[in-house]
RNA sequence: UGGGCUAUCGCCAAGUGGUAAGGCACAGGACUUUGACUCCUGCAUUACGCUGGUUCGAAUCCAGCUAGCCCAGCCA
């Protein structure tokens, strides 16, 4: 029986052009400018672009799309590429820069002119503005129009000679002012700017425009399917125009896809900055945004991100995914992977009476009982250990069947305890709960005399590693929406808790995180943390939280 | 009111003329060395933006509406 399995309107075409020979072998490409971070929406495009080759025995590039040197850093080249590769876009040894291609463009230009379809235009920006005409009304063409293409091969020549100011001309396509797509009136296709170039320093002084740009690129890589966002549909026909114009013998496609927006999250660049600027994140990377590098150190993993791009699919209707869904697929993605240990994040002491002073026992603890893989460790257990603080009622409500007075219950790993008494301190706070154990019920002996309706949590008090943790909730306010009517983010105050007096045991405290060798745990009832290799020094562990668990229990 | 695109459950999303997949979320229940996980059950009862039409039959085809998104950078 074979196994009905849907595809994206993407997977279509590729098959249909399979299938029809007029591509032989899958090429596509992640085009980043390299002018800022990568987001959570980036890795949609990467894994959507490595998946299609990977899946139809393709390749996959990596291109840095930096026509505009006015904009664009190498500084953030670099950790591109490792975001790049960290969310699963194995480029391998394909990472291609758009300026290397330079001198093609130009040849490019030089052939467009040739044929009489581009121009050398001596109007101001602001004048093709006006010439350009608007949604509603047809443009007008440029009195340089007709120049004589001896004198546009002439001028287009002595722009890249350098002998015109910056903005003084630019080379144009010669296509339809009256066209009711604005991209197909006459586009500025080379612009001069004298600007020192990230890759090819001053050896140029004129950079192509991105729509003249890009559909050389893909040509010359020998992209097949060229992805990109919705927004470029109507820059399509010229993506078209050029590749024909061009000549080229396999001419590449361009597909448009939807971008993901998540809900309660925020993308936009200027936003992030300002919370960088005032301190309210503390940087681009903050455990609460959505940039991958934040993503990576909040503890997500790259095989959750895949999963949830799958569960989210493509289609070109523009949607808002729902923040749970993500927190799901991390979810998903640990619980069988990674290791539950104790760790008690609200302590109070809980003190066993008839357990021997000085005396300290080492329990056989599973790393993961749904995954025998993980194997077990040794946890040190004695007569003081800390419980959670929520874990004991004075006054139980109905359906509490954790701690409180005369009630018996488990200590994961460990024995039957049952509450004789409990301490107050002056501000009338639970300050020690006294329990005795039962020996007969040691975990893993095979008991069976009865049953206990609760299990609980505990660290050995001696041998305890006081530990910081940090909790996260979204960055905004999810009742008020992201943005205040002045666009202003709406915050979320509680986005961070920070807990210093916290204690895991002490396998735990070996835990490290160095760069992004990131070690993620489940933490009893707690939800998944992982250790925050940026703020964590040696011996002296910060977990972040990645994402709690969800809960069934709700307190009367 | 130029052009392009989109519209299926609270949120994603399949569906391509034959009688509405799936996931998230949510709600019940079972199980449980944590109330998580897992497992059951329920969740668009002529309903697929609206209105007509074609057809034995329409979410799928046609027509006309409506709503939303994108475009007037020498940005990408």
């Amino acid at each position: 029986m074979e196994e009905v399995v849907s595809r994206n309107f993407i997977e279509q075409i590729i098959e249909k052009d399979l299938a029809e020979g007029k591509v032989k072998k899958v090429v596509t490409r992640f085009p980043p400018e390299p002018n800022g971070y990568l987001h959570i929406g980036h890795a949609k495009s990467i894994l959507l672009n490595y998946g299609m080759a990977q899946k139809y025995g393709g390749t996959f590039n990596l291109r840095f799309d930096d026509t505009n040197p006015t904009k664009e850093k190498t500084e953030f080249v670099e950790s591109i590429k490792e975001d790049v590769d960290w969310v699963g876009g194995h480029f391998e040894d394909r990472c291609y820069f758009a300026s290397d291609y330079f001198d093609a463009m130009y040849e490019g230009a030089i052939k467009l002119i040739k044929k009489g379809k581009a121009f050398v235009c001596d109007l101001t920006a602001d004048e093709i503005r006006e010439y350009r005409g608007t949604l509603t009304e047809p443009g007008k063409e440029s009195p340089y129009r007709n120049r004589s293409i001896e004198e546009n091969l002439d001028l287009f020549e002595r722009m890249k000679n350098g002998e015109f100011p910056d903005g003084s001309k630019v080379l144009r396509a010669k296509i339809d002012m009256a066209s009711p797509n604005i991209n197909m009136r006459d586009p500025v296709i080379y612009r001069i700017a004298r600007m020192t170039h990230h890759n090819t320093g001053d050896k140029w002084c004129i950079y192509p425009m991105y729509d003249f740009a890009h559909p050389i690129e893909d040509a010359v890589e020998g992209v097949t399917h060229s992805l990109c966002t919705l927004e470029f549909e109507d820059h399509r026909p010229l993506y078209n125009w050029v590749v024909q114009e061009l000549e080229y013998e396999n001419p590449p496609q361009q597909i448009e896809f939807a971008k993901m927006y998540l809900t309660n999250v925020i993308t936009g660049k200027r936003y992030i900055k300002r919370l960088v600027d005032n301190g309210t994140v503390d940087g681009w990377d903050d455990p609460r945004l959505v940039t991958i590098a934040a993503l990576r150190r909040r503890g997500f993993t790259p095989e959750s991100l895949k999963l949830f791009m799958d569960l989210t699919g493509i289609s070109k209707a523009n949607s808002s995914v729902d923040y749970a869904m993500l927190e799901y697929c991390i979810r998903e993605d640990l619980k069988t992977k990674r290791p539950r240990m104790l760790a008690v994040l609200n302590p109070v002491k809980l003190v066993i009476d008839n357990y021997p002073e000085g005396q300290i026992e080492y329990l056989d603890a599973p790393n993961n009982l749904e995954n025998e893989a993980l194997g077990s460790r040794k946890v040190p257990f004695s007569r003081e250990l800390w419980i959670e603080r929520e874990d004991f009622m004075i006054d139980p409500p109905k359906k509490y069947f954790r701690l409180f007075p005369g009630n018996e219950v488990r200590l994961m790993y460990a024995y039957f305890v049952k509450c004789v008494s409990y301490e107050l301190d002056e501000n009338g706070e639970v300050s020690v709960i006294h329990c005795t154990y039962d020996p007969e019920t040691k975990s893993g002996s095979g008991f069976t005399g009865r049953k206990v309706k609760g299990t609980i949590h505990w660290v050995e008090a001696s041998t305890a590693k006081k530990v910081t943790v940090r909790l996260y909730e979204n960055l905004v306010n999810e009742e008020l929406g992201v943005y205040n009517e002045d666009g202003s983010v709406n915050l979320n105050p509680n986005s961070l808790t920070v807990l210093d007096n916290c204690y895991v045991e002490p396998a735990l405290a070996e835990a490290k995180a160095v760069g992004h060798d990131i070690d993620s745990f489940q933490f009893l009832r707690n939800g998944f943390f992982c250790v925050d290799g940026k703020d964590s020094k040696p011996g002296e562990p910060v977990f972040n939280r990645i994402v709690s668990l969800k809960s069934s229990y709700k307190p009367a």
